[in-house]
DNA sequence: CACCATTTTGGAGCGCCGCACCAAAGAGTG
DNA sequence: CACTCTTTGGTGCGGCGCTCCAAAATGGTG
């Protein structure tokens, strides 16, 4: 028998499993989800892929990791004010994850991944009982709870992925500009479409370019705060 | 001078570029992104990775393409009746993307990828035009046409995405046994999630076992549908 | 203090991968 | 028949994730 039976995790490690995770984030902010090789990781962090692989596991597995340490800090956002409507509340996390997947944008791939195979993880659970729990204040009745909130949330990552931007080939990182750049050519390439064919996509050219992605983000939640209201 | 300017183009063919991009879906389809390498792509046609790119060029190429055949296909869909609401429009051809990329589960990383990077391409502006063209007749107001076909797109590809399944991972096809499997799995691991942390999850973990995906589906388009209306 | 079980580290090596490149074969043309 | 351009199969390069292992660091124990 030793005197106490668990007790003998903890050593000093100079390189924590936070850090490593902290630098993958980095990398990926910086250059993409192909910037991150378990190669380049060990050369920054001037370790071998043994310790990588010790504290992480798979690069699958700190992609994962990772993020959920983002979507995790993201989800901690409350209103502002004291007195919050349940809309309020679903917006203010609505935008948290918006804003969190601009801000990395690798993580558009890896969110819905990760909510499609681990309905059980903390990422999964957490996105669930953050909208869904303003769904009975709202006004939904309790049996169109779930389909409620799976509306709600599949709206929120699908809008949120294709907001993102392509992730590996800028080097460098010129977020505003070349978005404004690239809006004007594809509302150019879209008037320049044959009106007879595409009536529709030539006709909303001109908004395209115009939309502010954020506003256009909160007017379907709005649609789909309506059309719940309506579900009663 | 040649006799006539265009017309040398096509040599007798061994291997197309249509039959490439076929096999590619077969092998897509039989085993995630994960087994469409040029390798097994060459050895599958017992070819060369030569004759590959020069056919369809890179592996990503020849993914874009494969998206493209497959989601023109799903688009061509139609409603049944003669007289069709605009409501049946949309459902017609939300349905039919949901139901291709129910059938090619790879389908759902690589449409967000191409609407992300390509908004000129033929999969986004089919979508739209197909989704959007609908709006007029529906009521919408013409200046909110793009912010209207966005949340349905959005949602649209929100929610086929997660209803995806896991890619690569599953040798056998199983594709309605271990889907049950899973849900009970999901269900009962958020039925034993701590009432108080998780009150609305561990609530509603009963109703997402018994949920239908494709129904749960056509509730959110009804959804957006409505609050629509009241945009006006 | 010295000892040693255990944790932690760095790196070499394996089997893949995508893809650039190229020499040669094939098909039409004069 | 020769000649040109298209099409093909294959080889090799650089890089990847990951396994495996010898060695170093660590901290409790006698």
């Amino acid at each position: 028998m030793t005197t106490r039976a668990r007790r003998p995790q903890r050593r000093n490690q100079v390189l924590s499993r936070e850090q490593i995770v902290d630098t993958a984030v980095e990398m990926l902010d910086a250059g993409g989800e192909g910037a991150l090789t378990v190669r380049a990781l060990t050369e920054r962090l001037s370790t071998g892929s043994g310790a990588i692989y010790y504290h992480v596991g798979t690069r699958d597995d700190l992609l994962d990791t990772a993020t959920e340490t983002v979507i995790g800090a993201a989800l901690a956002a409350r209103p502002a004010g004291e007195a919050a409507t349940p809309g309020d509340e679903i917006r203010v996390a609505a935008l948290a994850l918006f804003d969190a997947i601009a801000a990395h944008r690798w993580l558009a791939t890896r969110l819905t991944l990760q909510i499609v195979r681990n309905p059980v993880g903390p990422v999964t659970v957490g996105i669930f009982e953050r909208i869904g729990g303003q769904l009975g204040a709202l006004g939904v009745p309790r049996a169109s709870w779930f389909d409620a909130a799976s509306t709600l949330v599949h709206y929120i990552l699908g809008a949120v992925s294709q907001n993102a931007r392509i992730e590996g080939d800028t080097s460098g990182i010129d977020p505003e500009g070349d978005r404004e750049e690239l809006f004007d050519a594809a509302s150019a390439a879209w008037r320049g479409l044959d009106p007879e064919a595409y009536p529709f996509v030539h006709a909303v050219a001109g908004q395209m370019r115009e939309h502010d992605d954020r506003e256009q983000f909160l007017t379907g939640i709005a649609v789909i705060l309506e059309g719940l209201t309506r579900l009663r």
